[in-house]
DNA sequence: ATTAAAGTATACCGATTAGTATAATTCTAG
DNA sequence: CTAGAATTATACTAATCGGTATACTTTAAT
């Protein structure tokens, strides 16, 4: 038998490709469990709602994507300085390499809007610990007001991806990396 | 006869809030015609389809959005220099006095992901205008590197924006006006 | 080998969706 | 005043939605 990832895994992997691609209210529990090749009823034995299923897609994508990002922008350089300016790099990779039309907990955000939901509360739990880590290279490159210069940074992250469905994100990606640069040289 | 607004502008003016409240595909239309109060048969007579709807509502908040904008912009000061930091001031207010969620483009071109779009077209031609808006206070500013500059100006405010459904949102425009500061300054 | 769990296949439910049909009514311009 | 357009009221369609029911088959661990 060779090693193969659980149905639960399957149904959330399709899952989270058709809602990337489609959005959430657009694609309904059907489509994904035949894009999974799998009977809707094992989904609900999997999940016991499509709510359900929404929140552990986006908790399996936010572990996935946070491990895979921190370790390609280590893999960049050594350095703390270096370091926050190759997250823009990494960034710019994603979106290039992947066809990405934006963030999905922006997307989940912005289809569930009511304030104090467990879907916003996970979207909003994944982008507090990505603006933890570049807090931490902040402070690890010995720069001042760690606070405000790692929330400037986010801003531009979040602004080029946001900017990537109207311009080029390459463009996009450089002007957020430029503006980074002097924010940091300015502090 | 006092004067109103006609049915159209109405139903327009009721899809737009319920939108922004709860998203696109989450409203149908029989809750539109009933928040505006006029029949879904009217409702069919103005628009072809939810789409025409969905589209003549984007054309017309860009059109008021942009006019409020930059007439909010530029009551607040003279100088080019100082209206491109007012920009910030003005984004605040527009969210704290409403109670906006996020922008509605974005919110429209994440639950309409599929390229070459009508509705996306709309958006993209949107946020275009106030780039085009902000690289114009640019210029007047006597700044170098227009294209560069206006550009992360705008990544910042984008960033903004979507920051504010996860931090407080007057700090982020905080941080993005003072990032702003230095930027010009460094210009 | 047995047994419980996991999975398949298919059909169904009530609610809701976008959009249409019909017929009566109000408004407005010539 | 009158004709044509706009609007109302209500009911309808076919499709889709999230979720469940029933009955059968496969898988895996003791």
């Amino acid at each position: 038998m060779v090693a193969q990832i659980s149905k639960r895994e399957q149904l959330i992997r399709s899952a989270l490709e058709l809602f990337s691609r489609k959005g959430y209210h657009a694609v309904g529990v059907d489509a994904i469990s035949e894009k999974a090749g799998i009977t809707k009823r094992t989904l609900y034995h999997h999940f016991k709602s499509k709510e359900e299923l929404i929140l552990a897609a986006l908790r399996n994508y936010d572990e996935r994507f946070r491990n895979d990002f921190m370790r390609s922008v280590e893999a960049k350089t050594q350095s703390p300085t270096g370091r926050l300016l190759a997250v823009f790099d990494v960034v710019e990779e994603w979106f290039n390499n992947k066809n990405i039309s934006g963030c999905i907990f922006v997307g989940a955000m912005g289809e569930y809007p009511e304030e104090d939901t467990p879907i916003r509360h996970v979207c909003k739990e994944s982008k507090k610990l990505t603006q933890e880590y570049i807090k931490g290279l902040v402070e690890k490159a010995g720069l001042q007001r760690a606070d405000q210069l790692s929330g400037q940074i986010v801003l531009l992250i979040e602004g080029a991806i946001t900017m990537a469905q109207v311009n080029n994100f390459s463009l996009s990606a450089f002007q957020a990396k430029e503006a980074a640069k002097v924010l940091i040289e300015n502090s």
